[in-house]
DNA sequence: TTCTATTTGTTGCCTGTGCCAACATAAACC
DNA sequence: GGTTTATGTTGGCACAGGCAACAAATAGAA
């Protein structure tokens, strides 16, 4: 279960706890569950929280009473005993999430229970300036207002943005698919829509995603890259938390150093993963211009000609040196690759192990996995609604909507 | 204040809290801020904590009655009102520690107060196997017993490896110093001595050290880089919490690769940190053989050869890619440089810092620090000693001595 | 010295949270 | 229909921390 931590005091001492404190911890606790879960039984919250019938079911009332959960008979069982009460989170409790991208903006609601309620592409100017985004955002926001049930609540709105943020400021440091330096897009925004918004990298959200509702799910450690048109992103999730690093520009895994080489990145860096690991290097090899993911990673799998398939295998020995330094690095237990990187790896994932363990120190490299990721392209909402719900989730007596 | 995580239920769901864990939560931090300030007034507690006077003065009481902390009068302050009552750590509680290393291993008496009550070195065969490190063990704590003030209380043993150390279960899975290849040194020594013992990395626990009494003191996300004779070892803090991995073995810094070369490193990986910045090379090039750390540092200091002028500036580089790469994927706000890596970082700091700038990202490379640690030989004491008092601050009330 | 202002320790009472035990309820099984 | 099993419900209880009033110990001013 990856958490995000709440708005992190920096630097600041541990606090005591009282009796209020005990109480809305526990509710914590029991939305978070029912949120992972979508819907759980009152009994499998005792044992899993290990609290007592009673105290769950007063916990349980108060957060009917919040209208974020709601209770329902249970489904058949077929098992002995009183059957128990299902808990399912709110089904009108929703999050809007925002991608800007070139020259169009995907806005979405994210209902709490998982489900895309509603997803509009808004098209803007090549290099939209962060104004045109907000227009673009209020625009949809008010084209799903109206699409969504009678009775809806919006918790705010996440924003991906494929670059650095600053997240304790919500602001852009640098995004280079938008042209954006130092854009404080979340107070813009914020200021303009009047109700809370996030900021995050979309390498991060992704791998909360990934590692909460996918292939990650059930482990602590993870290593999540993901390779695009835009160059090689990612997201570490330690001990069950993700690493953002001081302001959050950690997970920069693209820009890791492997080798000498002329070759630079989107960045200008010469020798990193994403300079030697690129796409339009394969597309170009394998005949294909400017290619669907797709169609890239069918070309990928089937490559046949001499200069394809050097071009694949030096592509995937890059990988597994950058495999094998973060392997050293943070011993987890699974590395996710997804977008380009996942065909590499289908296409000699032997290769790929052995590089990466060839390279890799003894204890770390014997119970690493490499797995594909399997949220498809609802990831960025999936991740960005984690995002957006995690005040909800650490403070449900508090919860506002909009 | 940097924390290691207590013996991580791995992958377990979050537990509901009751007011007994509010009590024990309350107890632990208590005990911590005075275990971590040493001694502390009872009104510093109250406004640090948040808790009620009335509260403090029975949590206070009760650790008191335990016997890990004493009250003493304050003090002259020469402030207004009455004066607050003093809590110090009890001066009687003490930890093992033992650092094995070639033909020697040292013991050592740390108090939780911080002062190395008693430190004994005992010598060994070269490569010593396991059972004559437990041998030694055993007989430096029979001296150090007897050395010891009447009425001491042991908690336990904390064993620095130079190597990897799988913590969920303290084995050495690899330990070239002493040739130890998967030894289970934690139940070994555990067995013979009949009281707890924890083994860990000598990166991680500097790491821990620094952080928390050192040059890290106040920054919650640390990078630490050692460099020593036997290699270049490291450690990790993200979000106040050492980096371990799944198993443990996480922050071998000393292995990240940063380009193409036909040097290795201890472990035979071409072309990383550890194979470019070597200890030996400098010192063969200073002129000096098998040198003390403090003669080589002076050397690498005033070095005026044009090989060796131009051999530290090329370590610099290397060691400057190597930052950026962790300034890339941790996004730190400080990061410590100890062993000989301190005077390279001194005979060049600009070449250094804008190495590693020119090759980290925007975000993460503005405000990062360089800087040199604080605790010298004492490090792996007190990192050891932090480790073994965990479990006790963490659960004061089950305090068991030995 | 004496008085005031200020801060902190102490005490008794209160609130409210989670636990517990007894009972009620709803299913499966015989 | 009775028994067994598991869960929901209820009222009372234990106890942790908050609170307010008072006591104590200091500095500073008169």
């Amino acid at each position: 279960m990856v958490k995000l931590n709440s708005p992190a005091p920096g630097g600041m001492q541990a606090r005591g706890s009282n009796r209020d404190d005990l109480r809305q911890g526990n509710l914590s606790t029991l939305l978070e569950y029912v949120y992972k879960n979508n819907s759980i039984s009152r009994s499998d919250l005792t044992s899993a929280t290990g609290l007592n019938r009673s105290t769950i079911s007063d916990l349980v009332g108060e957060l009917v009473e919040l209208k974020l959960v709601s209770e329902s008979e249970s489904p058949q069982l077929r098992r002995v005993g009183r059957p128990s009460v299902n808990v399912s989170i709110a089904d009108n409790i929703f999050t809007i999430t925002v991608a800007p991208r070139h020259h169009s903006t995907t806005i979405s609601a994210v209902g709490m229970n998982g489900t895309v309620a509603s997803r509009i592409r808004i098209a803007t100017p090549i290099h939209p300036s962060p104004e045109q985004v907000c227009d673009a955002v209020e625009q949809g926001i008010g084209q799903i207002r109206s699409q969504l049930k009678k009775g809806y609540k919006l918790v705010g709105v996440a924003v991906a943005i494929s670059g650095q943020v600053d997240v304790r400021n919500n602001s852009v440091r640098i995004c280079s698919m938008l042209k954006w330096v130092d854009v404080p897009f979340g107070s813009l925004l914020q200021e303009r829509l009047r109700m809370p918004v996030w900021v995050d990298n979309d390498g991060s959200l992704a791998c909360l995603a990934e590692s909460s509702f996918g292939a990650g799910r059930g482990f602590s450690d993870i290593i999540y890259l993901f390779g695009g048109a835009g160059g090689i992103g990612g997201g570490v999730v330690i001990d069950n938390q993700l690493v953002r690093g001081s302001r959050g520009y950690a997970g920069e895994l693209g820009h890791i150093r492997i080798m000498d080489s002329r070759s630079v990145d989107s960045l200008g860096l010469a020798g990193t993963l994403e300079a030697l690991v690129n796409r339009d290097d394969l597309a170009h090899a394998l005949g294909l211009d400017d290619p669907e993911d797709d169609d890239l990673s069918r070309a990928i799998l089937s490559a046949t000609t001499p200069r394809a398939v050097r071009l694949i295998e030096k592509k995937i020995q890059a990988l597994g040196y950058a495999l094998a330094t973060l392997v050293n690095i943070f011993n987890p237990q699974v590395i996710l690759l997804s977008g380009f990187l996942q065909p590499l790896y289908q296409a000699n994932d032997y290769s790929l192990l052995s590089k990466m363990r060839q390279n890799a120190v003894a204890g770390s490299r014997e119970h690493v996995q490499i797995r594909t990721t399997e949220l498809g392209g609802r990831i960025l909402e999936i991740g960005g609604a984690q995002l957006a719900f995690t005040d909800l989730i650490a403070n449900p007596a508090q919860a506002k909507f909009y």
